[in-house]
DNA sequence: GACCATTAATTAGCGGTGCTAGTTTTAACC
DNA sequence: GGTTAAAACTAGCACCGCTAATTAATGGTC
């Protein structure tokens, strides 16, 4: 008769599933989303998800979507210095993930067929290309980017270490006395680290590659 | 009567059950490892796996202690040339992580109490300060190159890309046309970037911190 | 050798999981 | 107005991590 069959207006929507979804794993974690929780979260009972996505792994591709919709590639198409291109795309596409630190592991499987994921590599390669890269080497500069910043958005290395001062037995580790206390440093180190890493692997590329650099910096080791 | 109690010669350990667990995880992935399918692997049934780990998550994490322990640091140890000890280990590092990519979520949580993540810590830390680096740049120096090996490590850049000529539309990503290749030269690629990578990330740290540098290092854009 | 706590296997089963099938009601279209 | 499609529901399957209770062999002690 009357056992809630289809309502007047839809209870759900593919964004919103998103949106609760990625809250979801934010606060709980990637083992935390199971198609029931979502859908209680939801107000909704469990398989309705099925009739806006045929599987789950789909809900995960649409919320890694909406993540990585959040950076902000405008400096690369600038199109004259790579570096400020590159150092801008890092720091947002950085952002970005680490807002989302365990939704990482499933963007890391690459941009596949995600439109936004495309829009993104699209715009990197694109960026340094124009900006004088040899093809091939724009692939490799975009490759080593994603590689710095999904592997400092997976997993803080500071919170790696655990926050207890008899953890690490200087016979066993008689490096590791302060490591315990780096938990209570977290995003001063990660996020120190990030920014000399980036530093630095710029700079490399600059080195290595003097005929790309705008011809009024001048590198020398400064002693 | 018979109904298979305990047997003369235990049937497993906690060595054979990890070995099994690495390779299944390996050939199939980390959601393909459950209890029972790992126990089916073991020619065992179920629980049986109890009695010698309290929980999943315990076997997984000795299964990334034996990949972290296969880390060479010895170069690490000869304190003088930090650079060849960074990069041997980033290549040591890199190369054990990329034979068991789908363990790689996992370890990125950090070495926490394992003892093999924290024997390589131990190492490349006192590595770096042994070498002259402060302390705390040497923390940022063990991050950032956590996070590129991890990165990279994580999951194949070529791969990422679908291998299907028509996959990448140039109306809608004008600079992708050529992305489809990508995956047939994934090993050149993935490796192309990473061994660039390490050594812009090398060279921007010894532009940046000259006092480090050995004396006949000369640093010059080659023009 | 008798005894006994420990160990390592077993089966049964609980609550949770992704997903399918089938049902019911409403909305949208011609 | 009648038909088709959409969007919710319930029931249920095979699998999941893990617990409990059972059983038999081991290793140590008197």
């Amino acid at each position: 008769m009357c056992g809630m069959a289809r309502p007047r207006k839809p209870l759900l929507s593919r964004e919103r599933i998103v949106t609760t979804a990625l809250a979801l794993i934010d606060a709980e974690g990637l083992a935390a989303l199971s198609t029931r929780r979502l859908a209680a979260e939801l107000g909704v009972s469990g398989p309705s998800l099925y009739n806006h996505f045929t599987t789950k792994d789909e809900i995960l591709d649409a919320v890694a979507d909406t993540v990585v919709a959040q950076v902000d590639v405008s400096t690369l198409a600038t199109g004259v210095d790579w570096r400020a291109g590159l150092l801008d795309w890092a720091r947002s596409y950085r952002a970005a993930l680490a807002a989302h630190p365990h939704v990482v592991p499933f963007l890391a499987q690459g941009p596949g067929r995600r439109p936004a994921g495309l829009r993104m590599a699209d715009a990197a390669f694109g960026g340094m290309v124009e900006a004088g890269w040899p093809p091939a080497l724009a692939t490799k500069v975009c490759a080593m980017v994603r590689y710095f910043v999904a592997g400092s958005a997976l997993g803080s290395f500071a919170r790696g270490f655990v926050d207890d001062p008899g953890a690490y037995d200087p016979a066993d580790y008689p490096h590791l006395g302060q490591a315990h206390l780096l938990a209570e440093h977290q995003r001063r180190v990660d996020e120190g680290a990030f920014e000399a890493g980036l530093a630095a692997l710029v700079d490399g590329l600059t080195l290595h590659h003097p005929e790309l650099a705008p011809p009024d910096i001048e590198f020398r080791p400064r002693r």
